[in-house]
DNA sequence: CTAAATGCAAACCATTTGCAACGGA
DNA sequence: TCCGTTGCAAATGGTTTGCATTTAG
């Protein structure tokens, strides 16, 4: 059976009269089978795994045609390099950065999406997206006593070093 | 009578062990007197009109040495460009940015700020620093009425046209 | 006198674009 | 066939860096 991404992802290429390809269904496929952030490098190299001919090119490209069909959606983290995370069918959420330990968190938090509603109503805005990062150190209350949460990619390094 | 400001900035090259010189003073105070969200360049024409031997590379340097300092904040629009916005002794806010005109309207709310440390507390996280933005559109709702709110740009430029 | 700062040009680096060859519909 | 797609190489554009020269302390 097909996965319902591929099928939402051929319906937008034949709404905007674009072709469906090898090279994108291979790299919506790769994409999806990984449940993490992914930078279009590391997709890239990925995708070179299962198609060494695929060009660095058309997975920027299709990316952005993946955005525009609504199945991922674009996450900045100030590293300089944009990311990629599942957006089809995956609620929405927000994220919580370690700037020690490039930890990263999710948080979804109803009531901050209420206020941030009202606050673009009572300026007649209309909010399209949004983008809320909180950055910080995950282990800096854990630094004293030496324990990490598990989480903190730093302690995993640490302990895999030992 | 000196701005206080430069008296910060001049404590913390002290503390550095870093120089003072004529352009950083420039640049902080060209900086300080235009109350806008501006990206190098925008500040660069503008410190070349008071002294135009002065360098771009002076200007990027010394905007990471203003934010280290405690006096500007890096704000991305995701435009491409770094922004800066003053940040001593001026409250904390975010932002909310017009994708059709490219408006920006600051916004405050307590409440959310509150959310924010309870979320980062619940996952042993201690925050430093957050950008939260609201992507939309200023003029949505008055679209059908031709009535735009006072702070959008587009209305503006369309007015101006006329 | 010495280390830091400056300004220029060149380098960087993620991303985009031009283009000739290719391939769906 | 027609027109969108691909992959390469080259361009882009904001930002950083190397370096010889200048300057603050």
């Amino acid at each position: 059976m097909m996965r319902e991404e591929l099928e939402v992802f051929h319906r937008h290429l034949q709404q905007q009269k674009l072709k469906r390809t090898s090279q994108r269904d291979l790299i919506l496929e790769v994409f999806l089978d990984i449940e993490r952030h992914l930078s279009v490098e590391e997709l890239y190299d990925l995708v070179k795994q299962k198609d060494s001919s695929v060009g660095f090119t058309t997975v920027y490209r299709t990316m952005h045609l993946l955005v525009e069909a609504g199945l991922a959606r674009q996450v900045e983290f100030n590293d300089g390099r944009t990311r990629y995370e599942h957006e089809y069918k995956h609620d929405h959420h927000d994220h919580l950065i370690c700037t020690e330990c490039s930890a990263l968190i999710e948080f979804y938090n109803p009531e901050i999406e209420r206020l941030q509603e009202e606050i673009a109503k009572s300026f007649g805005f209309h909010v399209q997206s949004h983008s809320h990062r909180l950055f910080g150190t995950c282990n800096a209350f854990f630094a004293n006593e030496g324990d990490f949460p598990p989480y903190c990619q730093k302690a995993k390094r640490q302990s895999s070093n030992q």
